[in-house]
DNA sequence: AATGGCGTCCAAACTTTTGC
DNA sequence: GCAAAAGTTTGGACGCCATT
């Protein structure tokens, strides 16, 4: 079965009763669905699905209700690699400042603390109230361990912004954690053979040195299963583990994974180099990349505005002067 | 039977090249 | 300079086979 067809099945079997016939219609519409009118109805299904996770969850007796987010715990499997400078995150407390919490977020009363609850999903929208200094729109609900790590991984599946590593370490959690292939298959919404790779990832990957590189959006499946392999060698643990240690190094994720990736390739790491260019009082100004084909020089507008342009003006005279050199 | 590894295929998004 | 074509990358799905 495919992930979205897991994901719909999941909740189509809540439908099912009410209503027979569903699952197989939206089946048939799915192998046909292909290109532009595909991605449409994969939006509409999103919002489908949201809106139901939430009409469900009022239908079965539950309503929407304020919480201090100091009173609500993570869940006691966390997904996403906490992020200080996460744009998302920052988008999302503006939105939340500028127009209120608009999604309740999940939550169930907390198993061991009365009078506290632990959050199935929804914990940037809880840490961006905290900040804000708001109260939490949630859904309350009992529910027991297996469904509230199926809720979180089902949510996240709807959203989809779990990048390859987040989900890998999600699974390998969930493993661990005692449950078994299918429930973790339901629960991130993926195949078999996706989860194996997930999960070999994930052991493969030493979990530190994973949260280090970060959720590194960009770095997909394919580039993980490369640096997986690649720390088969503790040689390459090794190395990988210096560069992230680098107190020059950027607090990109993506270019971290890079780094990461080059270090654990030798052949990669002598083909192309990135560092840091500072000025005498040590702020940084440049990040300067060079392979065997290009040299990149990304200046920093921000710390210098007009530092770019100054040195464009003068590309002819270094040019001139370089030629003469060479001479 | 369940699980995991591997290769292949497809679609979409993105980047680079080419032709006008 | 711009648009179209070609190539690349990525994510996802599927089937086959070996192993447990």
């Amino acid at each position: 079965m495919t992930r979205r067809n897991v994901l719909k099945s999941i909740f189509e079997e809540q439908l099912a009763a009410a209503n027979p016939g569903t699952k197989a219609e939206a089946q048939g519409r799915d192998r046909v669905l292909a290109g532009p009118v595909r991605t449409m109805s994969l939006t509409l299904d999103k919002i489908e699905e949201e809106s139901r996770v939430l009409q469900e969850a009022l239908a079965t007796g539950a309503s929407v209700v304020d919480l201090d987010p100091q009173l609500v715990d993570v869940s006691f499997i966390r997904d996403r690699f906490p992020s200080a400078d996460d744009p998302a995150f920052a988008a999302l407390k503006e939105s939340m400042r500028s127009h209120g919490q608009e999604v309740p977020i999940l939550v169930r009363p907390h198993p061991g603390q009365g009078g506290r609850y632990q959050a199935a999903y929804g914990h940037r929208r809880i840490a961006a109230a905290r900040e804000l200094g708001l109260k939490v729109k949630a859904v309350v609900r009992s529910l027991d361990d297996q469904q509230l790590v199926l809720a979180q991984g089902i949510e996240n599946s709807v959203r989809r912004d779990l990048s390859f590593i987040e989900r890998a370490i999600f699974a390998k959690t969930l493993e661990d954690s005692g449950y078994d292939r299918p429930v973790i298959m339901a629960a991130l919404s993926t195949d078999k053979t996706e989860l194996s790779k997930m999960i070999s990832v994930a052991r493969a990957v030493p979990e530190d040195l994973a949260k280090a590189i970060g959720s590194a959006p960009k770095a997909g499946r394919r580039r993980w299963l490369q640096l997986a392999d690649l720390l088969q060698s503790e040689d390459a643990v090794r190395r990988v583990e210096l560069v992230l240690a680098d107190p020059d190094m950027t607090r990109d994720s993506d270019a971290r994974f890079i780094r990461a990736l080059s270090a654990a390739s030798e052949r990669e790491a002598a083909r192309s180099t990135t560092r840091i260019w500072k000025n005498s009082a040590g702020t940084p100004l440049a990040r300067i990349s060079r392979d065997k084909k290009t040299t990149v020089v990304r200046f920093d507008e921000k710390a210098e505005p007009d530092f770019a342009g100054f040195v464009l003006e003068r590309l002819d005279a270094l040019y001139e002067e370089f030629r003469s050199r060479q001479s």
